[in-house]
RNA sequence: GGCCCCAUCAUCUAGUGGCCCAGGAUACGGCCCUUUCAAGGCUGUUACGCGGGUUCGAAUCCCGCUGGGGUCACCA
């Protein structure tokens, strides 16, 4: 049986990077058994979503090549896909589980139940929400018992008949995991306003989609236990659960929205990451396949299995990525990076074309950037006209046997049939081999003529890069310096 | 605090009783290459949390401790 699996996010913010990994890893197992990747907006929470995040979150996926088969603008055959359009379904379900005895109506108001979190903390002389809970503060609704219906607003609250047993499902990256069912508390299906909540809207959902597998991180872990429960009170059928360690900050943390930038999946955009190495990446993180570190997308499709996902939560390493990310810009054809690149020089208010040039600075500066930001910025100055040359380079290889050796090699360079790399190269050796000099004696005044700085590519590479007209420019303007 | 999950280098990890006085990657150091800077090649330092078992033999199995994380809403 082909799976059907999901990512269910809820458009509260950006793409979370623990998200990302979530949807990606789902849509991998997807791919891979030749099953349905699905796309659930989870809006119920009326006070943070936005139509904003909606978008934020498709376009973090679209970025990522992460493409779902059923949900927003794809539709498919169980919709609607934003959970706010079924509102009917689930306030059924809860009727039928009202009518079965296994929920029931809650009257008491928000008020009453924060006035007896109050009264209970009064009583142990306790002030926050936290003391509360290590004092084991627990509510017991007074409607537990009764079935009548008042004129008045209630919240749905599902009906846990604890039989001393222990509750719980095997997990297909953890085992079987398991915690005694009276530990478990009769929470809220339907808010007051109708709107269901997450156990009860992802249950529902998961079970009318069809969902086989789910997958998501270990924040979930007992929250699936009252799910569980709601499966058995329903009698549908449980799907599979997989639950993913966490990704954590580097202070140790969950990774967080408020605390960690590199939270944000498009501020690795933002930081000029390849959309592939950032997957590279954070599929690594929690998975593992043997020793391997690098994988094209056909090969993550190829091996990755929730069986291979590990158990310890992970620490986001950003210099590990940005090696990813290096290995990525060196390998990926020249003519994909180019065009990806032309956005990040139009940030730095370069107007470039894709063309042969741009794919040359490419190939010049592949090995030597972490990022598309620094390539941007390194190429920059060879789209200019004239360079500032830099004081302390000037004054170290332009004296007067460094404006010698620059004379010298324009003189050559101007006689140049052709130029290209390999035609202009060689003029280092034949300058060398006529004067006795070291390489470096001519190599490093004609690169701070041609740069205005001491490090650049080769030569050959940086002088074809600038183009003849533009080389004798700098060179001249060097030599009157 | 209750409940739940986890535990190999600084970090990501390989490892499913002998092949491991523990392997790979990142980072860090050294050497080589070299006209600069990178890249590349070679190489070095660094880990099985502790204590008990089981076994001829444990990083691998069991128990306890310790440590870390998660979760306890009319959020998801």
């Amino acid at each position: 049986m082909k799976p059907r699996v999901r990512f269910a996010p809820s458009p509260t913010g950006y793409l979370h990077i623990g998200g990302a990994r979530t949807a990606l890893w789902n849509w991998l197992y997807a791919r891979r058994l030749g099953g349905t990747f699905v796309l659930r907006i989870e809006d119920t929470d009326q006070e943070r979503s936005t139509p904003e995040s909606v978008k934020a979150i498709l376009d973090g996926l679209n970025w990522l090549g992460i493409d779902w088969d059923e949900g927003p603008g794809k539709g498919g055959p169980y919709p609607p896909y934003f959970q706010m359009e079924k509102l009917k379904r689930y306030h059924d379900v809860a009727e039928q589980l009202i009518a079965e005895g296994k929920a029931y109506r809650d009257y008491t108001t928000e008020e009453e139940t924060a006035q007896l979190r109050r009264d209970f903390a009064a009583s142990k002389g306790l002030t926050d929400k936290d003391d509360l809970r290590k004092a084991g503060f627990k509510y017991s609704s007074p409607w537990r018992e009764k079935t009548e219906k008042l004129e008045k607003p209630f919240v749905v609250r599902f009906k846990l008949q604890p039989k001393g047993e222990r509750i719980g499902f095997d997990d297909l990256v953890l085992g079987r995991l398991e915690k005694p069912d009276d530990d478990l508390d009769d929470f809220v299906l339907l808010r007051t306003d109708g709107i269901p909540l997450y156990n009860f809207s992802c249950v529902v959902d998961d079970h009318d989609m069809a969902i086989t597998h789910v997958g998501r991180g270990q924040e979930h872990i007992n929250s699936t236990y009252s799910q569980v429960a709601l499966y058995l009170a329903l009698g549908w059928q449980q799907p599979v659960f997989a639950h993913f360690p966490l990704i954590l900050g580097q202070n140790n943390e969950k990774l967080s929205k408020r605390k960690h930038p590199e939270a944000d999946v498009m501020a690795h955009q933002r930081a000029g990451v390849l959309p592939h190495a950032l997957l590279n990446f954070i599929c690594r993180l929690g998975w593992s396949h043997g020793n391997d570190e690098l994988f094209t997308r056909a090969q993550l499709v190829e091996f990755f299995d929730f069986a291979d996902v590990g158990k310890t939560n992970g620490v986001w390493n950003a210099q590990k990525l940005l090696s990813i990310n290096e290995h990525w810009i060196k390998t990926t054809p020249p003519t994909e990076i180019a065009a990806t690149l032309v956005p990040y020089l139009k940030a730095l208010e370069v107007d470039a074309a894709a063309d042969a040039k741009l794919e040359s600075a490419v190939k010049a500066f592949a090995p030597r950037a972490k990022t598309l930001v620094d390539m941007a910025q390194s190429i920059k100055p060879y789209y200019a006209r004239g360079v500032t040359l830099d004081a302390a380079a000037a004054a170290k290889h332009l004296d007067a046997t460094g404006k010698d050796m620059l004379t010298r090699a324009r003189a050559k360079l101007a006689a140049l049939p052709e130029w290209t790399a390999p035609v202009i190269d060689p003029i280092v050796d034949v300058i060398a081999t006529e004067t006795g000099a070291k390489k470096g004696a001519i190599a490093q005044p004609l690169r701070v003529a041609a740069t205005g700085g001491t490090t650049s590519p080769g030569i050959g590479d940086t002088l074809a890069l600038l183009g003849r007209d533009e080389t004798m420019l700098r060179i001249d303007a060097a030599l009157g310096s």
